[in-house]
DNA sequence: ACGCGCTTGTGAACGCGCGCACAAAGTCAG
DNA sequence: CTGACTTTGTGCGCGCGTTCACAAGCGCGT
């Protein structure tokens, strides 16, 4: 309650900094977006959209909120305008460079999938460590050795590690001196990176745990 | 405070029911006491497993006196005796089965990963709806179609949906008629199951979208 | 035997996120 | 123009999870 609070009633309250919560359904948002859109629905009400998105309406509204969206009371919201907000919020406008390193099993799948492009996001090049894999074409790119990560990287780019475990923390270190703050990781291990780097972990090792815990409480129930 | 509070002061109190978010660490947990385990150690304090696992230690303790867990004051807890509890805890002692169903880019990736085999985790089906790739040969396992379904599953496995997202559900409710309670999904799409299946998705577009939030937040800093 | 130092286990405070429930605000029909 | 209906935006209480901080407990050296 400063002083200055019934001063702007109608500036879109733009929240400054988003919950993390929140930041990590609007993807699901944009998706279920996309969906309507192909369809040709123009509005959608929270209680829709929420439903396609799987999460509760009163959480959906609310997340909406915090990126000063308005909709229209008694409508709803207007599906086009919605999608942009979104995007722009996400950084999906201004397309964003992911590079992979680790063109195995799992990095070959990565590589041909289309599922991001669709989005903004693509992976855009493609590195490994063997040298017999240099050269070699990939759903379009062609591979190139992990000495020429600084060559590929450019501010704002976003790092893949698909190498096995021993690798990971060694592939680590060069994409963060090569500049890159953003790691999507693959590898079932902890990795250490400054405080300013941002890291996230894909685990299907950890997630069928989890499934096998609770499906293990069941047996005994 | 019931009544019979001080009647046994030392039984271990094995939690009734385990937080969420324990039991989502305790893989993490795990797999840091084995590779301790493999190097030999056979005593590990609670800093130095949370440095290994990427934790916060009183969150680690706290974890594992959920379980019921006694590690020894001024010494630390046994690695191999943990490593058993924390298996037995989360169903790793009866190997558990896994059905894929998909076997695409990422359906082969996945089959031909050995990253869970060592864990008591390993897939033991691989299910397609493609006539044209029945019977073939993928790590070891035959290509089986997606109609033989109900004879590979048996109580207590766990599906793994990599299809298509067009696909994702109605192979779902496959997998449920099937009486399959535990679904990991790969797919892009929000699936709908009854309230006693446990269902947990695997999302990198999602992913990418949050790093890529996060990146063009540090730009317009 | 006894105290010293190390480590566990947990009480308590805090902050975040969730979801209910409702008032405010807008639409649309007549 | 008015009133009824629809849907948004949010205040509020609640429960979960995280973390600090410390007392209780255990081993070991002397
Ligand atoms: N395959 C899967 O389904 C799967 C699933 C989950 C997790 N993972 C994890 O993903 C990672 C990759 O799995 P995979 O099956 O593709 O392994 P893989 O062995 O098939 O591929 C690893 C690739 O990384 C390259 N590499 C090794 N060291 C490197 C380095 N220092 N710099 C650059 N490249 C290097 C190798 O040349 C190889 O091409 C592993 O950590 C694995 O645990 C894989
Ligand atoms: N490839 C990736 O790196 C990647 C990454 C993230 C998510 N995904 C998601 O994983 C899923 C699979 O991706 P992919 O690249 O392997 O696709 P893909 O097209 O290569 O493989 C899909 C497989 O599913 C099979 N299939 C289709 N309908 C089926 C049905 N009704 N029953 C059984 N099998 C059926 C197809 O025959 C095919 O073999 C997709 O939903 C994709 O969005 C893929």
């Amino acid at each position: 309650m400063t002083t200055s609070e019934l001063a702007e009633p109608r500036t879109p309250r733009r929240r400054e900094v988003i919950p993390e919560a929140t930041v990590a359904r609007l993807p699901l948002y944009l998706r279920a977006l996309h969906t309507l859109a192909d369809e040709g629905t123009q509005t959608v009400s929270s209680e829709a959209l929420a439903e396609a998105s799987g999460v509760n309406s009163a959480k959906l509204r609310k997340d909406l909120s915090q990126l000063g969206s308005y909709g229209t009371r008694g409508v709803g919201y207007d599906v086009t305008h919605l999608i942009s907000q979104i995007s722009r919020e996400l950084g999906l406008s201004r397309r964003c460079s992911v590079v992979l390193v680790g063109v195995g099993n799992l990095g070959r799948a990565l590589a041909g999938y289309g599922g991001f492009a669709s989005r903004g996001l693509a992976i855009d090049a493609l590195l490994d460590a063997d040298r017999a894999m240099t050269g070699e074409q990939i759903a379009g790119m062609t591979v190139r050795h992990i000495d020429d990560l600084a060559q590929v990287v450019v501010p704002g780019s976003i790092g893949v590690i698909a190498t096995p475990a021993s690798a990971a923390q060694e592939v680590c270190d060069l994409l963060v001196g090569a500049g890159v703050t953003s790691i999507l990781n693959f590898a079932p291990t902890v990795l250490n990176v400054p405080a300013d780097v941002d890291l996230r972990k894909v685990d299907l090792s950890i997630e069928l745990q989890i499934l096998s815990f609770h499906e293990h409480r069941k047996s005994l129930a």
